[in-house]
DNA sequence: CTCTGTGAAATTTTTCACAGCG
DNA sequence: CGCTGTGAAAAATTTCACAGAG
């Protein structure tokens, strides 16, 4: 909307983009203390300062890739981070081979300078992308560096320390429920704007 | 556990493992209408069959990639897909250049042949790992084909028809939602076996 | 008039707590 | 005894519905 010039919207209109009740919207703005104007909606601008506020993307947050393979170089190359204010500002891999090659503006390190690079240049979030195998080990590295969240894309279960925060996307899961829905297919669909199993996320608190 | 060659366990052991309550195991696992033994839990290799069927992984489930950059290389290669019964049967790309390409057991073909392909192959899940530009006109002509579940992976918001089941998985997000925790870092920390957002996903229906 | 902010109601989810089976 | 299955209670979330601000 911030694109596309829009000044103002309501919570009927971002309920409709969002796929939720209008309700629902204004109650959920309403404990960020947001304050829209009565009559008129929400100011964009307003709004998206508020939420990135929130989120804590007025900060700068230094992200670290553990582990250069597909799924590292895809993580190194997406473009969404640095536009929403992730900086990614190591890559590392404990293969010696790989370590010294240019992924865009970064060169991959070896695994043994993990700790003082963290160090350095602040590392908070670390993603791990290695082997199932390395997971644990990486996890427990990054986290003994100083690292207090971790996003895990390795098809592993990893456990961190309380008061280090975790992530794990998996992408077989995500077929998983896919299939779910697609084994439970109603004969008769429901949904105006298509279905929508692409609700976010819960989260649970350190 | 099937691995470890655990024939039982309770629903206390499962709590543990997944971070939550052990009434909650007990209440979502009758909903299955899966049968424990009183006095000794749930048979491992019965209760793995049992979700097995209730996701509907016990049928195949054919599934065509699009896009073959950095993330559709990782997805290609991901061995996590086939071990859960996901058969990956073709990597479509619409770059002339990467059409032939192999891509371990696949050719890389051409968009042009997306609906013979995924009629003769009976694809029934697509996988979008294109630019965000070309998103929503991949998941046109993927459901104008037939296809009924799409796995969005591409940074855009995409629509499809009531009745075609849709995730999206929005790297960035994950990130937003480490750097939420990571702002709201309370002094003490919560928790015994380490924190938890890992929690999994919430969904809607169709 | 329109659209927010919000108490109160409705609904859903989670937890408790315990009868009863093996 | 130990542990499941499950009503009932508690807690959390979502929706309703409307007073009141602009």
């Amino acid at each position: 909307m911030t694109d596309q010039a829009v000044s103002t919207v309501s919570s009927e209109q971002l309920a409709e983009r969002a796929g939720v009740n209008a309700a629902k919207v204004r109650k959920d703005l309403s404990y960020l203390g947001t304050y829209g104007t009565r009559g008129v909606g929400y100011a964009v601008a307003e709004l998206v300062d508020e939420i990135a506020r929130e989120l804590g993307l007025t900060h700068d947050w230094p992200v670290a890739i553990v582990g250069l393979g597909n799924l590292g170089h895809a993580l190194a190359n997406y473009h969404g981070f640095g536009a929403r204010g992730f900086r990614i500002v190591a890559l590392v891999d404990a293969d010696a081979g790989k370590v010294g090659n240019q992924v865009g503006d970064l060169t991959i390190e070896g695994i043994d300078d993990l700790d003082v690079l963290v160090a350095d240049r602040h590392v908070a979030i670390g993603v791990i992308a290695t082997p199932a195998g390395a997971a644990q080990e990486v996890t427990d590295r990054l986290v003994a560096a100083g690292v207090s969240s971790i996003l895990n894309f390795a098809p592993a279960v990893v456990t961190v320390p309380s008061g280090v925060s975790l992530r794990k996307v998996d992408l077989a899961t995500e077929l998983q429920i896919l299939s779910f829905y697609q084994q439970h297919r109603r004969p008769s669909a429901l949904g105006t704007e298509g279905s929508d199993h692409a609700a976010p996320d819960r989260a649970g608190v350190t």
